[in-house]
DNA sequence: GGAAGCGAGTTGAGAGTTCAACTATTTCCC
DNA sequence: GGGAAATAGTTGAACTCTCAACTCGCTTCC
């Protein structure tokens, strides 16, 4: 039997052109990103998000909640950049499985750099080709999928 | 001196958000992929353009374009697949360079039974969560960004 | 208070992607 | 016709990501 819900065509249009256009669009901001900064972006958001943190500091768990990464990436990126110089670990007083991650001035340093070149990308290949209604609707719908994704578990 | 363009509170807000919902659906289109059919979504596309083509047939310069995929990652997937016995390689007669890609009968079931599941998640996660207004403008957003990425060059 | 289970984080193997280098062929053009 | 440059495709190394296993510390509850 089948009683999959296919695609029609004028959704089949619209697939497609979101899937080429996220494709284009992700490898261009990574490719930005490692060119000018030999950083890959999830590492980028990951150093963003520890910018951003009071103290420049935050627990390994909330870090990875925040950016978006499984603990394992976390895990791994942080041991990459604490070798690059950026990040320190430090343990946790008060839960000793608990470990800090903490952005160097070096970190903040090169963030900074890099975000410069990054941003340039972002408005050249997203803000300046939409217009404010669509970005309006883009945010919109962003936030529509997300809500899908966080709310209702799997 | 720093004349970067830095995004607003508005558009930051904007950026973050599609930022967002970006990781959290494709991540989430990749695992299905993945659990239920042992599939990158990369591989999956690849198998797809190759099923409509032409005696699902296509040179591997023709495929790599269609399917966005650089020509490296397409000889490492090819190789792959044609070790699973989904994708069969043959050389072109009339270059000798170059070397056809075709889906064999094996290939074409696997692509349906995946295919199953995979609509399903984008339909569940995408169109089900979308208007149709916004479904409309997030082709033309789509559009718009794989314009600016594929017209003027770099 | 101690065992069972949960939570935090790390690790290693396996797989995909990228980049640069490489081979082989074809095209260009003087 | 023949050499330079472009094109097709592959390969291997380096890197990141995922998954499953693992360690160690905290919590629960009888």
């Amino acid at each position: 039997m089948d009683d999959t819900r296919w695609l029609d065509a004028e959704e089949q249009r619209t697939w497609r052109s979101f899937i080429t256009a996220h494709r284009l669009f992700f490898d261009r901001i990574e490719r930005q990103l490692q060119t000018d900064s030999g950083l890959p972006h999830a590492y980028f958001e990951i150093l963003v998000r520890l910018s951003e943190a009071p103290d420049r500091t935050l627990r390994m768990s909330e870090l990875a909640a925040s950016s978006l990464s499984s603990r394992s990436r976390l895990s791994h990126a942080v041991a990459r950049m604490e070798e690059a110089g950026w990040v320190r670990r430090s343990a946790c007083p008060t839960d000793k499985r608990g470990q800090f991650a903490e952005l160097t001035d070096e970190g903040f340093a090169y963030l900074d750099s890099a975000a410069r070149g990054h941003v340039e990308e972002v408005r050249a290949r997203l803000f300046d080709v939409l217009t404010p209604e669509q970005q309006k609707a883009l945010r919109e719908i962003s936030d529509a999928i997300t809500e899908s994704l966080t709310d209702e578990g799997r």
